[in-house]
DNA sequence: AACATGACGTCGC
DNA sequence: AGCGACGCCATGT
């Protein structure tokens, strides 16, 4: 289990991140991963992500994709439907596990959080 | 302390 | 263009 009562993990950075990415925008791991400092640590986002399920506030989780725009994620969410469905109710297109238009709604955090 | 795993990414074939 | 292998960082055993 984690420290539990440790503070300021890369668990939390990645949260904020995450939890910034406007309504019906998406983003990579890789992106948070390079927002947070850890930009080859992509595989850490996706370890949060996993640990996310149980955080408050809650996380979106389903806006966070890979650089493919796929839902490779899908699969820890309550339902494998669920991340689709949440992505679709937002606005997000989502055509066979993929985010449709990904590109023009890809929310760099990076960028847009000025850093 | 070392090995194995993972919601990724990039390079190579 | 599609598939495979290696590399990166953090966690768990």
């Amino acid at each position: 289990m984690t420290k539990a009562h440790n503070k300021e993990n890369i668990y939390d950075v990645i949260y904020e991140v995450v939890r910034a990415i406007p309504k019906g925008r998406v983003s990579s791991y890789g992106a948070v991963a390079a927002a947070i400092g850890a930009k080859s640590g992509a595989r850490v986002v996706g370890y949060a992500m996993n640990n996310c399920t149980g955080v408050k506030p809650k996380v979106p989780a389903h806006r966070v994709v890979n650089r493919n725009g796929l839902l490779t994620g899908k699969h820890h969410f309550e339902t494998e439907t669920r991340m689709e469905e949440l992505l679709k109710k937002e606005g997000i297109k989502v055509k066979d596990d993929k985010v449709v238009d990904f590109e023009k709604i890809f929310w760099d955090p990076l960028t847009e959080l000025g850093l």
